[in-house]
DNA sequence: TCGGAAAGTGAAATCGATTACACAAAGGCT
DNA sequence: AGCCTTTGTGTAATCGATTTCACTTTCCGA
């Protein structure tokens, strides 16, 4: 069932019938005779077709590090929201945290497969530069500032020295950070930033180098936990760069007598669900992920409508949940 | 840049092109001309044209009822690294439990878009059958079970038998449920009656219909256990449909002065995140996921491929995690 | 009443691939 | 040598839409 029959049981040609989809000229009575052969047939256009012919897939691709992750999946939920709104689809691709594949996507979606690219990024390299500057679809980029390109992130470093400036409010002398790798700049660089700047102002004599680094598996906060504990002593709060990394310490502490939160006072970043079940409940910071899914689509709209962004960054808000 | 310019600049006629890329016979020689144009052009043939003319998208739609869950992330994850690695792709829609959203996405589905489909399911109306009897493009779905049609699920059932069997093993009298909506045949119907058959056959006068029926959410997990100690008096053992109903559970049982695992035994499925980081752990059933998305994809590309699946129906295994 | 603008229409070109078909050349077999 | 298969090749049709172009008709204002 394709165009030319519609048109020829519609005793029009195949432009009218298309005029009909396309809000083009057409006349009523020629209208009405579609529109009752389309209801009859239940035909509908055909989407290769289309963007063969025009050019616009109505797709846009979305890469991410990886899926089931309470971050990511608040992330992809936002950007999916806005995009089946809009009669778009979205072409889902997972890194797995593998550079690589990144690129490789990258270089798929940028072959007209998608209109738009939508990066959740977590690392970025030169060549990472180099693939995104040579894209010839728009790119928005989430999760990371990367200046020049248009992106919608967190203020991971203020989020950080406000958390870390409430434990010195609450008294707490004797920090530890538990740090993601570095390389990750939003979750790695930015949070310890934060960190170690609001003890060098707030923490007399309290070191800002008494830091180890994790990965993101709450097993590795738990061995962290106890090497931090091993070369600098102990503390009386403890500040993490992700939620997961927090439990996985609070179970160390615990298993090793220490109290929580008298003893050591446990913190850590992105309001998971599982901050809200541990006893006492984490000490956390709330980034609206689903929102920033949003922005990300509707900059990127904007991008495909107009060729460029008013806003090219967005700097999203935060707040610290306690209890 | 198309199959015709590269010809050209090749010395050799379109099809010949086509045949490179398509394994086609074609002589050493051009095989070698065209190889060098390729590589020093950069091109790829178009995907929506080679579409168009085979009728072959290479992509598969996905439909689930959210995504930023842990057990359905986990789905997708195990999809997605099949289709991936088959260079298919994956268009992914959620319906947020919206009965009407899934028949849309799978009629927008049906309309040539994919070449096939996986339903992540959880309640089938009527409608729902006669939509995927409808369908021209093969589904898959996966953690439902829906006689007639290829899906991959869990044995809801004997899992939650056997935990409430553990329960009684570990000298639980008086047992109560906490029930997800009993729409949802498998979460919601299955597990409650893998519940209440265990409790029939070896519950010696504790009663099968001391339940109450909850929304997903941890909060109504908390509310719905009050209901339960107020309508059915005290149990020593609980046994929840989700790990998120069975942490509310827990919370409100401290809350009012239980002690866990003492005076109630909490247990959940799905062996979450979650179930890790409270204390005691929960008691929980461990489903694989992650397995399930990949048998399902395997199963669909073998439909793909032949037109039919060896097998049908795939029930899957899963364990009981203590401690 | 006339002229130009606007509305309505269909034929045909176009997007960029795949593939049926016709045919030539080469190889293998008696 | 003669015949049949296999291999290699290009031309042209095809997939199913959109859109340019040329043209007719209608409308509106002076």
């Amino acid at each position: 069932m394709n165009i030319a029959e519609i048109a020829k049981l519609a005793g029009v040609s195949s432009a009218a019938v298309s005029r009909y989809f396309n809000n083009g000229r057409i006349s009523e009575e020629k209208r009405e005779a579609i529109r009752r052969v389309v209801e009859e047939t239940g035909y509908r256009p055909s989407v290769q077709a289309q963007t063969l012919r025009t050019r616009k897939t109505k797709m846009i691709g979305v890469i991410v590090p990886k899926v089931a992750s309470a971050s990511i999946g608040r992330v992809v939920e936002g950007i999916l929201s806005v995009v089946n709104e809009s009669g778009y689809q979205m072409l889902l691709s997972v890194t797995q945290n593998n550079p690589e594949k990144e690129l490789e996507y990258l270089s798929v979606f940028n072959h007209k497969q998608v209109d738009g690219v939508i990066l959740v990024a977590t690392i970025f390299s030169e060549e990472h530069k180099q693939a995104l500057r040579h894209m010839k679809v728009p790119v928005v980029i989430v999760a990371q500032e990367l200046s020049g390109f248009p992106c919608v992130y967190h203020d991971d470093y203020r989020a950080s020295y406000e958390l870390t400036r409430l434990l010195f409010e609450k008294g707490r002398k004797i920090l530890g950070y538990i740090s993601a790798i570095r390389e990750d700049r939003a979750v790695g660089e930015e949070r310890f930033l934060g960190y170690r700047d609001a003890v060098r102002d707030l923490g007399y004599g309290c070191l800002a180098e008494h830091y180890v680094i994790s990965s993101f598996a709450m097993e590795s906060g738990y061995e962290k936990t106890g090497e931090l504990l091993e070369r600098f002593g102990r503390p009386d709060g403890l500040v993490c760069a992700t939620d997961s990394i927090a439990i996985g310490a609070m179970q160390y502490l615990r298993e090793h007598g220490f109290r929580i939160p008298e003893d050591v006072l446990v913190a850590g970043h992105g309001d998971s669900t599982l901050s809200r079940v541990t006893s006492p409940p984490l000490i956390t910071v709330h980034y609206s992920y689903k929102e920033s899914g949003e922005i990300a689509v509707q900059m990127l709209f904007e991008l495909l409508n107009t060729g460029e962004t008013a806003q090219r960054e967005v700097k999203l808000g935060f707040y610290i949940r306690e209890q």
